[in-house]
DNA sequence: TGCCGTGATCTGTGATCACAGTTAGACTGA
DNA sequence: TCAGTCTAACTGTGATCACAGATCACGGCA
C-alpha cells in the first residue's frame, strides 16, 4: 500500500476520465456554444487528429452525440450537424419551456443559500459583460449558459440536468451561430431584464415567476430568430 | 444499371441498420422489459458472444446506454444496469409525472384520428390481456408500453418522444422487475381504469384530465414500488 | 463542347490485437 | 485448518487494420 493510509482517504477520488470522455465534452461544448454550424460536416478522422487522439475514443463520443440527436449521420453515412426547419425549432422551444420553465420553478421552491449564491453571482456576471463597451460574445455566451445551469442545478435534480444539458445541445448550434450573426440581440431582447426577474423570483421562492421569466428568455431568442427567416421550411 | 427503370423507383429504400443499432435495440428492450435487473452486472464480450456479433458493436450501445445513464460503470470499470435508491426513484417519478403528462396534454389537443384509433386498439389490447384468466406478464408489460408510447406519440414531438423513452430506459428495471415479484399488481392498482380515463380525456380533447390521468398512472405504480421497500436508501 | 465512365480517396463500420487493471481461485506455507 | 500470496482469467479502453460504399475530379469519347 502507499506510505500512509490516512493521506490515501483523502485523495483517493483520481478522477480517471476516458479520452472517450473528454473527446466527448470537447464536441458537445463545441455544439452547445455554437461553434459547429448547423449542416456542418464532421469527419471522425479529421476530429481526432485534431484531438491529438485515435479515432476510437472520437468513435464513442460522436455515437453518443448522435444518440441524444445533437448529430446525424446522413444517408450517405457522413456525419454532420442537423440542420433543423423552423418547424422542428419551434417544437424544441415548446420543450425548453415547458421543461426548463419546470426546472426554474423547482429551484424557486428548493434552492438553499449557496444555490442562490451561485444564481446571483452568475447573473451580475452576466450583466457585467453585457454592458461593457465592447462585449466578448464568445464570453457573454458562456455567461449566459453558466446563469441558466446556476438556476437549473438548484432544482437538485440529476436527471432533469442531464435532460436540459441534452435540449441544449440540439439547440446550441441555431442559438449561438445566429448570434454571432446578430450580436446586437444581447442588448436588443433584454435579456439582462428577464434574467433578473428570474432571479428575483427565485429569491423570492415564486415559482410560477420564476417559470415565467425562464419561459420569456426562451421565447424571446427563439421569436427572434424565428422571424430573421433563416431556417429552412 | 438494373433491368427496370421503373421497378427500381419502387423497391428503393432498403434500410441498412448498423449492427450497433440492432445491439442497441436488442440492449434497449431488455432494459425496458425489466429482464435486465438493477444491480446486474453485464460484459462487453458475453453480450457480444450471446448478440452473435464482435465486441465493437456491443461497445457502441452501451456506451449509448451509459450516456443515457440507463447503465452505468462502477469504479471498478465494471458495466451494470445502476441501482436506483428510494430518493432517486421518486425524483425520476416526479419528472415523468412533469413530462408524460405534459406529452399526454399535448396529444389530446393534437391527436388526430390515426392516432387516436391506435391509443383505442392499445388500450383494448391492454384491457384483453389483463382481464384474461392467466395473464401473460411479458406480454402485459409490452402491451403497457404500446399504450402509453400510442398517447405520447399523438403528441407529434420527435423531441419529447425521444426524451420519454430514456426515461423508461431508466425507469424499466425497477418497475419491471417489481411486476415480475408482484403480478397481483396488474388487477389490484387499477391500471386498467386509469388507462381509460386517459383514453377518454384524449377522446374529449381534454388536456388536463389526459395529464391527471397519466400522472394517476405513474404515480401509483410508483407508490406501490414505494411501499414496498425494496429500494436502497 | 458536353457528357459519361473510372479510379483514387475519402467516409463510417466492424474485427482483431494489445494493454493495464481488477478479481477470483488455487496453491503454498505455517 | 486457516491465512496469505500469486497466478490466470477476466474487465473495459485504446490502437490498428480491413472493408464496402460514397464522393469527386480527371480523362476520353461522342
Amino acid at each position: 500500500m502507499g506510505p500512509s493510509t490516512t493521506a490515501l482517504s483523502i485523495v483517493e477520488p483520481l478522477d480517471r476520465q476516458t479520452l472517450g470522455e473528454r473527446a466527448y465534452a470537447k464536441l458537445a461544448d463545441l455544439l452547445i456554444s455554437g461553434r459547429l454550424a448547423p449542416g456542418e460536416k464532421l469527419s471522425l478522422r479529421g476530429a481526432a487528429e485534431v484531438l491529438g487522439v485515435s479515432i476510437m475514443p472520437v468513435r464513442e463520443a460522436v455515437s453518443r452525440l448522435i444518440a441524444d440527436r445533437a448529430l446525424e449521420v446522413a444517408p450517405n453515412r457522413a456525419v454532420r450537424v442537423p440542420v433543423m426547419s423552423a418547424e422542428q425549432f419551434r417544437d424544441l422551444t415548446r420543450i425548453r419551456i415547458e421543461i426548463e420553465g419546470f426546472a426554474a420553478a423547482q429551484a424557486a421552491a428548493q434552492h438553499t443559500a449557496d444555490d442562490l449564491a451561485a444564481i446571483t453571482a452568475a447573473e451580475a456576471a452576466m450583466r457585467r459583460e453585457c454592458e461593457a463597451t465592447e462585449p466578448d460574445l464568445a464570453r457573454a455566451v458562456e455567461l449566459n449558459k453558466t446563469f441558466h445551469f446556476a438556476v437549473y442545478a438548484a432544482a437538485h435534480s440529476p436527471t432533469l440536468l442531464e435532460i436540459i444539458r441534452a435540449l441544449w445541445l440540439k439547440a446550441g448550434p441555431v442559438i449561438n451561430l445566429d448570434l454571432r450573426a446578430n450580436p446586437q440581440r444581447l442588448a436588443a431582447s433584454g435579456v439582462i431584464a428577464k434574467h433578473d426577474a428570474v432571479l428575483r423570483a427565485v429569491t423570492a421562492r415564486d415559482s410560477d415567476g420564476a417559470r415565467a421569466g425562464i419561459a420569456a428568455d426562451i421565447q424571446g431568442a427563439s421569436s427572434f430568430i424565428l422571424s430573421r427567416g433563416g431556417l429552412p421550411d
